[in-house]
DNA sequence: AATGAATGAGATTTCATTCAT
DNA sequence: AATGAATGAAATCTCATTCAT
């Protein structure tokens, strides 16, 4: 049910993807659905959490992984790249509605976004990279790294972007050494 | 009234702006619209093919700049950066709606990712950068630049972008240098 | 103009066509057909009194012609063969908007169907043909000769009809003559 | 509902009667008719086809009653006469709509003007009346049948026309034996 | 006289949501 | 718990008509 969901949500967007349609591909009624979700926004962001929630448990686990940012960022690309080829549609459902939700966000749980620039700061600390705009320097790999998934949407880049990660890792980290400022 | 139009789709979806809101705050009928655009999804066309004409001028443009790969890119990203910053709603419009005109793009008109990947083509036969996955490269690059507006839109990065293409040029260069494979 | 419209009405029904349709297809603009008349409603309603004022005037006119009710017939029936054949969206449009303007004709003008009852009364007068319920035999004639014009519309009845009057003057003789009750 | 709908496009005409009325009359919501027909052209349609539908299957019907053309001719016609009289709107607006709709006939079911055609055609055939233009006579039974139905809802004809049928028959086949050319 | 942009009312249609069964 | 018909509000679009130019 949330699966058929979250598929049409993708495929016309979450306006464009009425109750009706929904209930028909899961093979329910209507009324179903609404014994399962309160309303249409609930069920939308149900599964915006749950695949946001995700995204920020593996940023989490990743920071955790090894001692240099080289390990953790590799931890963070490949673990994120191994959730997208296994389910490109949920990225692109968070990718749809962050819009509107990423401002829900922000109180309650961590923000892959924040665990980044954690990651970039503690290696400035360490001495790993230079002193830089941290800020930009997380926008700077987010930018890599979601772009990669989004050509891949688009048929820009093809097959699984798994294979990538040690060279997205690379290229983040050359990044990093520019010192951005 | 189209910049009305803009504002309203960028604020609220293109569903959720209806043609009363959108007629309401430029201060016409709704009728009056229809003048004008024969339906809504006209005007959204209209309003995108706008803005990404722009933006292919603009690269198109770029890429006639300088002999070095770096005069290119920077030309590309100030250029870029300069018109985002002039009107943030029109390149957050594009976005927004990028999702489903894309396809309608490809046939007519430059597109500013095939400037692109054809910059570094040329820099790579100038022996300027080494041999790469061309097609990744240009969704890393595109990733930065692109992404640094979205982070300037949620507050992450503040203030003007353009004070920011010459340290994006650099990183962008960089990472052309460590060869994506 | 007038003929813009009337074609227009024919074609696709009065509400069907637009006044913007009208004024394109008469190559004047919307405001311009208002200066000759005042409304759409009294566009058709002057088309409509045009024809029916001209299909009552053949009648009226048959009705002098000769003395015999043969000669009455045929002359009616020639009468509207000639003018349908002429024009026959001109018919078609009656036939369109009658339902709605019926009611307005009977005070004023001379009605075809009056003329059709006087002259089958006249007959009957004149021994011409035996007793009969009058009213039922002008809506015999009145359909024989108004289905024959709109069998030819629908491509039942192939070619011109004038060449058929002298075939139903005789069955429409035929018929009186049953004496229907 | 249908019924409500049937009424009130034989009052106002198909455009003239709009689905908030249909709605109101039939004392159910503008948002139900659509869980019904898909839109009001499917309306239309679906009221028009089973009216023609059973003025179909009477022709056919009567085609097989009796052996004589006056059998049939007389089941066809008290037949078609007891159906307007029990449900006049019905005929009326089948009348309105034919305009339009007539044209998606053709294919798929019996047109009744082809049974008539064929009634007319074995007659012939079996010598109970002369060789004749088939299509003409066919086209002149028709419209007497046809405009004694619409001469009795514009009050020219009063009462119940079930009364007719022996009279109606008998003139047609007056007509037949004149052998319209 | 003519123009054609604008108006304002209304038409069809869609849809999230409710609720009797 | 599930169903699916019904609701009611709103969305897009059309159009006869007006009016400043």
């Amino acid at each position: 049910m949330e699966r058929a969901a979250l598929e049409l949500f993708v495929e016309c967007g979450i306006d464009g993807a009425s109750i009706r349609q929904i209930a028909e591909r899961a093979e329910v009624t209507e009324g179903a659905l609404y014994r399962h979700h309160a309303s249409k926004d609930d069920l939308v962001r149900y599964l915006f959490f749950q695949y946001f929630q995700g995204y920020a448990d593996l940023m989490k686990a990743a920071d955790q992984k090894g001692r240099a940012i080289e390990d953790k960022l590799f931890a963070m690309i490949d673990g994120f790249y191994a959730a997208y080829d296994e389910d490109p549609k949920g990225f692109q459902f968070v990718l749809l509605v962050q819009h509107e939700l990423l401002d829900a966000v922000r109180q309650d749980m961590a923000n892959p976004v924040d665990v980044i620039t954690s990651v970039i700061d503690g290696a400035i600390k360490r001495g790993e990279i230079p002193e830089q705009n941290v800020a930009l320097s997380t926008q700077l790999l987010l930018g890599m790294v979601m772009q990669s998934a989004v050509g891949n949407r688009y048929g820009r880049l093809k097959g699984k972007l798994r294979p990538y990660a040690r060279t997205i890792t690379n290229t983040c980290f050359a990044v990093l050494k520019t010192a951005p400022q």
